[in-house]
DNA sequence: ACGTAAAGTAAACATTCGTTTACTTAGTGA
DNA sequence: TCACTAAGTAAACGAATGTTTACTTTACGT
């Protein structure tokens, strides 16, 4: 095992094995995913791997970290302008659904690989998925909310329907925005005949 | 590769051999179980598995069918008395959170596996999967909701809420029945104070 | 009691995978 | 020019995996 933790001062192929690894985990999943294809699509070999990441699962955790760092960032810029608590939460909604269901490898790393696909990573993963949901816990408590409302409870339902809509999405005409906008409206208002509504 | 399409008439290990695999593929994944593991996991040996089944494959798939039969039926009895369609809705949900979250190792494999996860065995994996979500289809077209509701998407965002407990159940407090209450009464009402509902 | 077939074992087979090793190539600074 | 170093290759290693093979044991109908 060599020390990749170089600076990397000039034009790394690093970026490029990292990107080709994002896009097979995406495809395929971490355990299906080979080194040698991740090498292959970069035209390298496998042992030229290890000169820029020392084991297998330090790639995934690149790639898992740059997907959180992405994907951080795009909601960010999503919810800067807006001041409605609603407003702003389906619009992080979007932004999620947008980078998770469009063909975007980093972002569908987040909901396809989980954390017990790799035992040795597994600690370092969930620290990254946690950093990502306290975004939602902020944009949650935020909202107007009848009282007693356990936030945390539905903050993972909320992050569930949508870390989900992968292994769905495409079979119906419905995009990002749509659903972002059902799912927000269902939260805020629920889906029965106002006339029928009761605790 | 043998047959194993016996009818079976005395009492079979295979069903020891398919308890076992579930119990592995509920708690390490498809990948990660050998055929060994399931083998020492009933004190044989792994060349003994390939008498009961052709191939690891045949193993997932009965043990995934298995899985959707009894969740279908623990689902079917938990509903049979009930008249209300929210109702209906609350307690088919807690009836799958109940089979999902407690340690019910056929029900796990149902979200821990996915039908991607063993690419011969895709179809038949989807297949099962589908007859059972048709399952609510039939319970969510049945609620009396506003005009124009997208069911389907409503469907797949509830099935999407409820197949992501597990990934997080045990870190707060709530119960299956607790989380249940919360997934339909949010369905129904909304979390919005009254005042402030909005399209 | 005997023969048949299922059930099971022990061992090997053929791959595949992550990783390492020994070596080569190319660029750079003094 | 020359030594140094990062980047890359080709090949092998060792372990693990799904599966098969040849053989043995067990149970049961006749």
């Amino acid at each position: 095992m060599r020390a990749p933790n170089r600076p990397s001062r000039a034009n790394n192929r690093s970026l490029e094995l990292r990107d080709a690894a994002a896009h097979l985990f995406a495809h395929r999943g971490y355990d299906q995913t080979t080194v040698r294809e991740i090498a292959a699509a970069c035209s390298m070999t496998a042992g030229a791997v290890y000169v820029h990441f020392g084991s297998k699962h330090a790639l995934l955790i690149a790639v898992y970290g740059e997907a959180v760092t992405r994907v951080t960032k795009r909601l960010a810029v999503s919810i800067a302008t807006l001041d409605c608590p609603w407003q702003r939460l389906e619009s992080a909604v979007r932004a999620h659904l947008e980078a998770v269901l469009q063909p975007n490898d980093y972002a569908r790393v987040m909901t396809r690989v989980l954390p017990e696909d790799d035992g040795e990573a597994r600690i370092e993963l969930i620290a990254l998925r946690d950093r990502y949901e306290a975004l939602f816990r902020t944009l949650i408590t935020g909202l107007p909310l009848v009282p007693q409302t356990d936030c945390g409870l539905v903050r993972l339902l909320l992050l569930g329907a949508i870390n989900w809509t992968p292994f769905w999405y495409g079979h119906g005409g419905a995009t990002p925005r749509d659903i972002a906008h059902l799912t927000v409206t269902l939260l805020r208002n629920g889906l029965a005949q106002p006339s029928a509504r009761s605790s």
